[in-house]
Formats: structure tokens, sequence, C-alpha cells
DNA sequence: TTCTTTTTTTCGAGGCTCGAAAAAAAGAGC
DNA sequence: GCTCTTTTTTTCGAGCCTCGAAAAAAAGAA
């Protein structure tokens, strides 16, 4: 059963709200705000003076557009950039990037480093994120500047409590607790994410007319990912940060996969798989342990060239993301798609056998329905998102704490 | 964004919170309410005493169990039976049933009956439901009660506003509005939901030291049906009640499934798979349209005695079953299984090859973590969900109204 | 300079929850 | 049988919170 509403938790509450409509419109006035939220004039003006005294909020001041209204203006309220600032971490293969961002959401320092991830020491690996992450934040503090939050994402799986690595393609170590380290080292809090849900936050602050309250985004590179938003709330596992689409099963006992099994998804269509079928190779042969972009974009204009196995290789991988998702939709019904990732630049050939895949299973009647969107370039993406949530868990828990939004009108028996 | 939370609201909710504490725990006092909600005593104090004038709830006055302790006896808070009364509806293959439920959860009256769903026209479908429900109804009023929800139950896919029946196994005709047909004849709301997820919804209150937060429930019958609780609440799709396991994807292009598809789950573990490929029959024949409880039970014992054709059938079922667990662990953690109906009397010819399945797949590395447990009987799960659900709908939005202040409830005290 | 219009703030009313204290209702001890 | 002790429940005042109405503020229009 949900927990009791105390009398003080609803003031909390009206302060997040308000907190969050500021960051989801861009400089609304108090009248605008009281719109959104429903609450009334008079609270909006209470709460918002009060975020203002705080230095969480500003009037903002900057060159007046000059309504052409008659009337009192409205004056625009803006998040204080100066109110905190956040880290942001992201560890993927060979790659690792730490940028401050400041309460606004704007970046103000970074540092990002090439690192040999797979044959890294465990110790070494660690010590790289957690020397990165010190060093900015010790430059950050010579400003005088307050670091309230730290937000990892990582390639691979993390627990359901944000606490640590638990697997991951990137390196053979596992159950690495990040949070648990990196709060050590920095005595700042700290959450540890999956990149792909970190890319679902992105897409849904990035295009919310798309992207609102059902979607998915699917990462093809070398492995597959999977982000989803479901009811208007990340999609996570019981356990662990979940939906590990790339290993639902597509073919009981059938190719090789990178995580040892057989017949996952991602053994037909991660980047090793497509190339291992398109070099011809036995689906039992071990998967490659990287491939570069230019080789990937190389294969797909080879396979646009003229049929032959390269194609077939596209062909495939398109059947095996489709009837994947035709299955994932058979739970959860057919939602928009962004496909992201070097994948997405072969998206042309590997889309016709998806749909027809999709077309052959239950999803398949809202097929015309079904839409799919392409973006490329994963990093900026699980930057953006990795920055809202830690944004907004600044936003709920430090100037509002107490309140649970997420939670909010739902008690189901 | 989520709406705000106005200042009446508080009350509302906590009404509700009571209501359901009083629901839930068998006779608390208020001291137990207290503690189970965290609101303080003088709170829930005047929250009882209001619902108590309102006639929702009583002062349990039974036999008391003299305590045995030093101090003020606890006095004992229940639901007052006559506050309301629900319908339930169950409408599956060839049966259809309807009870009238008091607010306290006994059954006060009910009818059964045998029908041919699979022949019947539309209209003489709807007729009989809408005809056994005012009946029913009518037996009540004479009785001077006064019944304020019908909860109805269907084999087959429902939408997500659970207004109507968008598609089922029971008969060809799709999209019966049945929540708008029964509305309009008896000026009474009422909700339409899948079956399964009102057996999920069941067993959370059966057993809810088993399930909890987060479990399945497997219906292994003609077709294979899921209903599924992920962090608390009841799953469902975005369109429709979703989670139809049986029809995720086992092999691609396999065997024909009801659905017309192929390689679906079900299209190998339904019981009209295990008796075709029993019988040796191709994958491609069409599927019977029923298969009696008795003979899967001789078919069964078949199995057990011996090696052949119908210890494979239920061996392929198995697997299937077992590779659509494991692609669904892979998006959500393994999760306690219940296994409901007559496939369950089977499931010691089913469990080896499923978990030798699971052990293949993402989810197998918790295989033995992952428990079964069996629930042969899926009809009084059905009804007991249905009636659960209808029940928290009376608690939460006619005692404790969300959003119109104009209700009566409170001045008529 | 005086209206209009629109936004924002102020102020009092009405509710809600909470803690402390009081009242109620039993058993325990003599 | 009477008084003490213990536990539950109710009462009461304090402190917040939100809201609507009215006032104040800040512009353009006339």
């Amino acid at each position: 059963m949900s927990v009791a509403i105390r009398h003080d938790d609803l003031r909390k509450r009206n302060r997040a709200m308000v907190i969050a409509a500021v960051r989801q419109a861009q400089q609304p006035s108090r009248t605008e705000i009281a719109g959104s939220t429903g609450l009334s004039h008079s609270t909006i003006s209470a709460i918002s003076s009060d975020l203002i005294a705080e230095g969480i909020l500003l009037e903002a001041k900057g060159p007046e557009a000059s309504s052409q209204k008659r009337g009192r203006p409205q004056v625009a309220l803006e998040l204080n950039p100066d109110a905190a600032e956040i880290v942001t971490v992201v560890l993927s293969l060979n790659f690792l990037s730490v940028a401050i961002v400041d309460y606004s959401g704007k970046v103000v320092s970074e540092e990002e480093r090439k690192l040999e991830t797979l044959t890294m020491s465990r110790d070494g690996l660690i010590g790289e994120c957690v020397a990165m992450v010190c060093r900015q934040i010790a430059l950050r503090k010579s400003a005088g500047r307050r670091v309230m939050r730290i937000g990892m994402a990582v390639q691979g799986i993390t627990d359901s409590t944000s606490r640590a690595m638990l697997w991951t393609p990137i390196t053979a170590h596992t159950h690495i607790a990040f949070a648990d380290i990196i709060e050590e080292a920095t005595g700042i809090p700290v959450t540890v994410e999956n990149d792909c849900n970190m890319i679902a936050v992105a897409l849904r602050w990035r295009k919310p007319e798309r992207y609102h309250n059902d979607f998915i985004a699917v990462l093809l590179s070398h492995g597959i990912g999977m982000g989803m938003v479901l009811k208007g709330e990340l999609f996570t596992g019981t356990q662990s940060s979940g939906g590990e689409f790339g290993h639902m099963i597509h073919r009981p006992d059938g190719a090789l996969c990178r995580c040892g099994r057989r017949g996952c998804v991602e053994a037909y269509a991660g980047n090793y798989a497509i190339w291992r079928k398109a070099k011809q190779a036995s689906e039992d042969e071990a998967p490659l342990a990287d491939i570069s972009d230019g080789d990937m974009r190389m294969l797909a204009d080879v396979a646009r060239a003229g049929p032959g196995p390269e194609r077939e290789a596209f062909r495939k991988a398109g059947e095996a993301i489709g009837f994947g998702l035709g299955s994932l939709f058979a739970l959860i019904d057919p939602a928009p798609v962004a496909v992201v990732g070097i994948g997405a630049t072969a998206f042309d050939l590997i889309e016709p056998a998806l749909r027809e895949a999709i077309d052959k299973t239950a999803g398949g009647q809202h097929n015309k329905a079904i839409s799919f969107d392409i973006e490329p370039n994963e990093l900026p993406l699980i930057r953006e998102g990795c920055t809202m949530q830690a944004l907004t868990f600044v936003d709920q828990e430090i100037f509002a704490p107490g309140a649970s939004p997420a939670a909010a009108g739902r008690n189901v028996a």
C-alpha cells in the first residue's frame, strides 16, 4: 500500500511541481505555471517567492521582447544556474567522459579520454573514473561551486537501486559498486544508470511531442540495447536496469551471442553478428571484440551496392529485431521507436525485413502505425539523459525534500 | 507532468488509505491503522468516526477474544457489508457467470450458465450477458440494496481504458463495447478487464507474502494467458490489456497458432498445440476449437506412462514456455511465477524442459531462484480478482472521491 | 493624464494534520 | 470493592497550506 500523505508533504510536492514546471517550459511566468500545474495564483506566488529567496529561481531580466500586449507584463521565471552543479559520467567501450553541468543545464566544464577498457584491470578502470571525477570536482570547488549530485551512465546492466554496474560488455570485471566507490571518494551522492535508459530520458526532454508517455529507444551498435518509457515512467527490471531486448531469444539454440548464450536477438543484429554473417563465418564463431564505425559503414555500402552476403546479413539483422519487437509489442502494444547508434545509419538496409517480421507477429496489426525515428549519434543523448536525470534528482530530493511525485495518484489494490 | 495536489485531496486520499487498511487487515483497530498508514492517532480517529457516521465502516462487536491484556481494549473496525454491493461478470469459453458481492467481499447471490459462445450471434452473446446482469441486479433491488459497480472479466484482449473487449478466442465477434452496453442497460459504471490480469489481482490478495510487488501469473489452458504485477502495479499494455505472453514468438515462421500467425508460444504450449503434437499431426494443421479437461488429463497420463509422442508434446510445450519466460525475464528480470489452469496439472511433464530452456536464456542465471506455484483452478481466481478490483474501485472513487467536491458523502453525516 | 487590461501580491477564511493532554476502559493489586 | 496502572481513543489548540477575493502594480490605449 502506498504511504500516507503528511500535511507538510503538500508544500514539498507543490514546490517540486513548480520547479519541474520551470525546468520544462523555458522561462514561464507565474501565470503560466498556475495554468500548467493547476494550482492557484496565490499558491504559485507564495512558492515562487520562497524559491527566489532561496536562490533556486530567478526573475529573468532578459531583453524584454516587449510583449505588445496591454496590462502588466508577465515576469519570466528561470532556474538559477548557480543554485547547484551536477556531474555526469559516461563510461562506454574504450571511452570515458565527465562533465560538470550547472543547474540550468549548461555544460560548464568537460573532460574526455580514450581508455582500453577491455584490457584494463578492475582497479585501473575504477581508478580512472574516480580520478577524472575528482579532478573535475576540484576544478569547480576552486571556483567556489558546490556539486550536489553525480550521475553515471554505463554500457551494461546496472542494479535496480542505481548503485552498481552488474555486468558490462566493456570489461570482464563484474559487480562494480560505482556509487559506493565514487561517493566514498567525493562525499557526493551518486547514481549509476544504464546508458540506453538515459537515451530514453533524453529523448523525452528533446522531443516531448513525439516521445511522451510510451516509447522505445533501441540502440544498434556492437551490442543491442534498449530504453523504454511506459505510462510516463522509465521502465526498469525488478532487480536490474532491465529491458535487455538484445537478449530476448530470437532463435532457440541459434547463433552464438557475445553473452555466451545462443539465439539472442543480438547474435543476429549486433555489429559483430552482421559482420560475422557478411563474412560468411559460422554462427558458432566467437564474436569479434570491436568493429569500427568506419568498417560498419563500408559494409553497409557494399550491401547497398548489390545482393550478396552483406545485404543478407543486414536482412537477418532486420528480421531478428523485427521478431524481437513483435514479441515485445505482444506484451506492451506497439509504440513509437527511436533507432539510435551506428546501426541507424544502415536502417535503410534493415527496415524492410524488420517490417516484414513485425507483420508476422501480434504487433503487426498496427505495423503501419509504428514509426521509426533515426538518431545515429548516441553519445550526446546519453550525456543529455544523464544530465536531466541528475538535475531532476536535485530538483526533487534536495530542493523539495521528501516528495515523490512519481507516486502521486497511484494506489492499486 | 503529474497534476498538482489540492488541499482537499489530502483528506480524500487519507480516507482512501484508511479504507484500504481496513480491507487489507481484517478488523484492525484504530491504533493498528495508525501504525500501518503512518498517520497520527488523531487523524485516524477523525477519519474513522466520519466513515462510521457515513455507514462505510462499523465497530466490530464480535465475540471479544478477551485480549488478556491490560489497558483499554482495542476496538476492531470492519467494512460495513451493507455499504455497497458490486457485480462480477466472468465470461469465458462456453461459460457465463454473474455474482453479487457485498462491500465486505461476501458473495450474496450468483448465477451461472453454459453458453455456446463460439456459435452464438453477436447480439445473442451480448444479450445473454446483459440479461443475466439485469436479472441479478433486479433481485438485489427488490431486496433494497444498491449495486454501485460492475466488474467484468473476459478471456481475450481488452482495451487499456477497461471499456471494451477487443478480441477474444471465445467468439469470432470483436470490439464489443461491454462497458457502454451494460452501463446503458443498468445505469451502473462498468469496467471490462482481461481474465489473467484479474488472476494476478486475486493472487496478491490471496497470498500477499508470496505475490507482492513483482510476480507473474501464467494461464495454461486452451490458449496461453498472462497477468503480471510489476513494481506493485498491474501491468497493462499502452493501448490494450497487454501481456500477451502466448503470442510472443517462440520460433519464427513456426507452428500455426490459433491467432492465425506462426510460431507463437501458444502454438506449442496451448492445449490444442499439445494435442496436435501428441497426435503427430502437422504443425500446419488448424487448431481444434476446444479440448475437454478430461481429455487433457488423459493425455498427460499417457505421457507419464512412458516415452512417446505424448511425452514429447508436453516437452515441446515446456520448451516454448521456458524460452518465452526467458525472453520475458530478459526484460523484467526473474520473478515468482504462478502456473494456473488445467495445464498446471501437467506441470510435472512441462517443468524439466521449461527449466532447461530458461537455463539457456538471460534469465537462466537465477534459474534456481525462480519458483513455480501451481493453481489448477482458474475460475475462482478470476472471480476473486474481479471482485477485489471492483470493490477497490468503490473504495477509492465513490467513498473517497478524487475530483468532485460536491459529492454527497460527507454532508450526510 | 486618465482609463483599461493583465499580472502579481496580500489577506482572511476554511481545512487538514499533528502533538499533547484528557478521557475512557479494561486488568492488577490489595 | 476500591484504587493504581496500562493502553486505546478522543479532544483541543497550534501551525501550515491552499484558495478566492480584493488590492496593488505595471504596462498600453485614449
